[in-house]
RNA sequence: GUGGAUGUAGCGUAGUUGGUUAACGCGUCAGUUUGUGGCACUGAAGACCGUGGGUUCGAGUCCCAUCUUCCACC
């Protein structure tokens, strides 16, 4: 009957890290996991084969605010459902169109009854609301849909953050009361910005509703990294233990690895393909800018560590030349070996975990790839 | 040989009736990117304005000579 099932593996004795697996109706998924981020029913430059063989993603994310003005959900439903669509059969999780909606929109109106916005692509009006989300992401046939809610900027007033809170709370409850498709879990989004009774106040009233999953929304939105710690490890052990936990929009390792031993299960990002589609590979050693002039005459893979495709086969030199010449393999080489460099990492931290050692593999990692703030 | 054009950063060009630190695109170099408006954004370096004289308080801009390249004609 759930579609959505958590199984508790292993806690980590010395943090908050877990393992486990999230049963879904396209297969199951070990966590900590990583999704890469596939906006139009596609992740940018990969194929779907590529997706499963070489990145070896578990679950890739789809978004109701694009889908739905192009092509329409109406079409991906008669094409049989968005995995159908695109030929992914693994699992796929769909972002609401809340965050777009906010992030994109220039002109938006927000009331009660939810949010009116100009399509960035026509400019034309149109309207989404907690209902319209949840039937566009039923069309769209997605494993995992998330409740519609407003994002706030950083920094946001106390008082907004929390009529935001509140009103997303009221959204989320009417999410559920639209949701009535048995193949598909829903989850909600804890918001409340930078304040931790808000936070407090959003994840127990969200627990009320008893989501199949919860997730953290409105960190990382720009914020210091003391900041985004500071909420992160505050709200993530409360989060209830027998339901998967989101971290919504991280994607460096570092950040990785801190949301993971706050007990993290699931991120997704589009940082590794924008970044690589930008000239900027993620490796052991930290970012590895490939345009730069010292990689010109340098025949040695991106990260020797790395086992991908990318790195198997082609050169720093050959890759600077390729994203130079704004050639679209550069891009495709690249978003593979970022996409690889972020699924290995989280393999490893499953394995990390296992042996209650997450704590010492940061402080290991940090060491050669260096620690950001 | 004659006539006409041309010569400004690596390349292609702007530079008003001569007036403070010579502009722009591309390229180069570097940085940014975190629930995606794919190929973006920000910044930096880089030119003694073909060369040599001259006019002027002041010349990339005017004059003379010379060289370069291109076109036309003989």
């Amino acid at each position: 009957m759930e579609a959505i099932k958590y199984e508790l593996l292993h806690k980590d004795k010395n943090s908050g890290a877990r393992r486990g697996v999230i049963h879904t109706p396209h297969g199951d998924i070990q966590t900590p996991v990583f999704m890469p981020v596939g906006t139009q029913a596609t992740v940018k430059a990969m194929t779907p084969e590529e997706l499963k063989e070489e990145v070896k993603a578990e679950i890739i994310l789809g978004n109701t605010y694009h889908l739905f003005l192009r092509p329409g959900e109406d079409l991906i439903k008669e094409a049989g459902g968005l995995h159908k669509f695109m030929n992914w059969d693994r699992p796929i999780l769909t972002d609401s169109g809340g965050f777009q909606v906010f992030s994109l929109g220039k002109l938006r109106k927000i009331t009660e009854e939810g949010v009116e916005f100009r399509s960035y692509l026509d400019g034309s009006k149109n309207f989404l609301s907690p209902e319209k989300s949840i039937e566009v992401q039923q069309a769209l046939g997605s494993d995992i849909m998330m409740a519609f809610d407003e994002c706030c900027e950083y920094p946001s007033s106390y008082e907004y953050t929390k009529k935001s809170m509140e009103r997303t709370t009221r959204w989320a409850k009417r999410c559920k009361d639209a949701w009535t498709s048995e193949n598909q879990g829903l989850f909600g989004i804890i918001q409340g910005g930078f304040y931790e009774d808000l936070r407090d106040k959003s994840l127990e009233d969200l627990v009320s509703l008893d989501f199949p999953g919860y997730a953290i929304g409105g960190i990382s939105v720009g914020e210091p990294k003391e900041e985004f710690l500071r909420i992160l490890n505050y709200i993530t052990p409360k989060m209830p233990e027998n339901k998967p936990r989101y971290l919504m929009g991280v994607g460096s390792p570092d950040y990785l690895i801190e949301a993971n031993l706050a007990g993290i299960d699931m991120c997704d990002c589009v940082l590794p393909t924008r970044i690589a589609r930008h000239g900027t590979a993620m490796t052991h050693n930290g970012k590895l800018v490939i345009k730069n002039k010292k990689y010109e005459r340098d025949f040695t893979p991106l990260d020797p560590e790395c086992d991908c495709y990318t790195c198997k086969n082609y050169t720093r030199a050959y890759i600077r030349h390729l994203i130079n010449m704004n050639e679209i393999l550069g891009m495709r080489l690249l978003s593979i070996h970022n996409l690889r460099f972020l699924t290995k990492l989280m393999e490893r931290v499953r394995i990390e975990i296992e042996h209650d050692n997450l704590l010492n593999f940061r402080a290991e990692f940090y060491e050669k790839y260096g620690y950001s703030k």
